[in-house]
RNA sequence: GGCGCCAUCGUCUAGCGGUUAGGACGGCGGGUUUUCAGCCCGUUAGCCGGAGUUCGAGUCUCCGUGGCGCUACCA
């Protein structure tokens, strides 16, 4: 079975999770069941409240930095293109004239002033909301006469006004809505543009879409498009509604909960194999307990049937422990790469850096991977070995670099470390501390301390041997010399 | 209000008539150590309620309750 699957965001808004969660569904339907993934822009509302043409360029980057990148769409084209909808507008219109010509639509004059009267008098009265049909009740002498008025129509879907209309779901089963419920919707806006409704059926028609992969917010409008797919004489696509991704307040995910905009989350630090693994574990769930999974991985072991019907809570603690997972499984290179603009931002290192900047980077890398939960962690972990601390953290201070113990380990250290003019591996290191503590006649647990916030200004960080071997002889000597100064009585 | 969907630890979930209801995140406790992190071990906490079907129900049916979604010439 060959599957077409498509993604088909809006240009009104900044893609956030809840939409790339469904575009990676898309992208492991096709991927797993041998078919094409397609993104389609579906930008027939052009309010300038709501559309931002920037917006398609943060659905591009969101795409393509997931590694989804889709194998039909505007970028690219394809056999079905346009893939925007600003540039099918003919197709729509077509479907609306076939439409009223069998009587399966109509022109509807009302304006929007008498629509919005009463949609208030339908809600004051208490009763269901939805337009009362009077245009399609027009006798055609009525209609002839609006038409030559060359009054502004809409055109209307002319829902059955009995019986009952149902689809067959992947995930959520047989639903089914009673006709009298369903909205004569329109399918064209005065203006020419389709609504949503008409669009979507008419491009994934001609796309060759088989599999109809959405949120599940989009349930209670799809009698509204399998009665258009009949009245077009088409073939349904395959339905499959994937539940919604809720705030930590049970609602619908929105700005209103902190970071959702997907490119927020590039920027924060996070990998796209992890957020590729976090999203599709919302809803979806592997057969066993692994839940670290690289895409390859998913991929083996994902099937669209196994897809649960309950809303998740997207949960951010969660996100940021599975990147910590990933990041560790990170080739070091790669995360090197990955950390150098965050590095660079801050201003730790430059950009381009320098080729020694480069290799404390990746000297380091192995030392902070597991310290690391996310990319935008890397500066702060990471300041201490690209520059000479400023002054030394005041607990650390208090506790390491006070009283004439204190100056006497670091006086010792400085001549240790000094003594020597090899390069300084851990292993030497080590030796050197010990020897330090020997002939001080203590335990090595406090030169460990002073020398680590004499060398770096912090309390925390790797294990100090191999610190020390990163920063090198020359810098360890100059810094212990100078925390000789930053002792305190 | 109408319509639709959903309902297992705080969160993500496994479970597809018979289980000590399993795993993961988080929390808590302990271990490792040179601090932090990591790692390891342990622990905490759950089947919304009520009927029914059945020898037996988290699992099937119905009702209730709760939550969410939709209810635009937005998608």
């Amino acid at each position: 079975m060959s599957v077409r699957v498509r993604y088909a965001p809006s240009p009104t808004g900044s893609p956030h999770v809840g939409n790339l969660r469904t575009a990676v569904f898309d992208w492991l339907a096709a991927r797993k069941y041998g078919g094409q993934f397609i993104t389609r822009l579906e930008d027939t509302d052009r309010d300038p409240k709501r559309y931002k043409p920037e917006y398609i360029r943060e659905i591009e980057e969101s795409l393509i930095w997931l590694g989804i990148t889709p194998d039909e769409w505007w970028v690219s084209g394809g056999p079905c293109g346009p893939y925007i909808q600003s540039e099918r507008l003919h197709l729509y219109r077509e479907a609306a004239d076939a439409l009223i010509a069998r009587n399966m639509a109509y022109r509807c004059y009302c304006t929007e002033e008498r629509l919005a009267e009463m949609r208030a008098q339908q809600q004051a009265a208490g009763t269901g909301t939805g337009y009362d049909r009077r245009c399609r009740w027009l006798t055609d002498t009525e209609r002839l006469r609006l038409s030559e008025e060359g009054l502004p129509y809409t055109v209307r879907l002319a829902v059955p006004l009995e019986g009952t209309t149902g689809y067959t779901d992947l995930v959520f089963g047989d639903v089914t809505f009673d006709n009298r419920t369903v909205d004569d919707q329109v399918l064209l806006k005065s203006n020419g543009w389709p609504t949503y409704h008409l669009a979507v059926v008419v491009d994934d028609h001609h796309m060759g879409i088989t599999h109809v992969i959405r949120g599940e917010d989009w349930m209670p409008s799809t009698p509204k498009q399998v009665l258009l797919y009949g009245a077009l004489g088409w073939d349904q696509p395959v339905w499959v509604h994937i539940p919604l991704t809720l705030g930590s307040d049970r609602k619908k995910l929105s700005k209103r909960h902190g970071a959702t905009q997907f490119v927020d989350f590039i920027r924060m630090g996070y990998l796209p194999e992890a957020m590729f693994n976090f999203m599709v574990l919302l809803g979806w769930a592997p057969g066993d307990d692994r839940e670290v999974m690289t895409v390859a991985e998913i991929l083996e072991r994902f099937d669209l049937n196994g897809i649960g019907r309950n809303p998740a809570i997207f949960d951010y603690d969660k996100l940021r422990w599975m990147n910590g997972e990933h990041i560790r499984r990170c080739d070091h290179g790669r995360l090197a790469e990955l950390c150098r603009p965050f590095l660079a931002e801050a201003g730790i290192i430059g950009d381009p850096p320098s080729e020694e900047e480069n290799e404390t980077l990746a000297a380091l890398i192995p030392l902070m991977v597991e310290r690391m939960h996310l990319l935008s962690d890397a500066p702060a972990l990471m300041a201490p070995y690209f520059r000479d601390p400023e002054e030394p953290d005041a607990a650390g201070r208090r506790k390491w670099l006070t009283g004439s113990d204190a100056r006497s380990r670091l006086t010792a250290c400085v001549e240790a470390f000094s003594s020597d003019g090899s390069p300084l591996t851990a292993e030497c290191a080590e030796e050197t501390i010990n020897r330090v503590a020997e002939s001080l006649g203590i335990p090595r647990a406090p030169v460990i301390h002073t020398v680590r916030v004499a060398v770096t200004g912090t309390m925390v960080g790797p294990g100090l041997f191999e610190a020390l071997a990163v920063l090198g002889r020359e810098r360890v000597v100059r810094r212990l010399q100078r925390a000789q100064e930053w002792v305190v009585e």
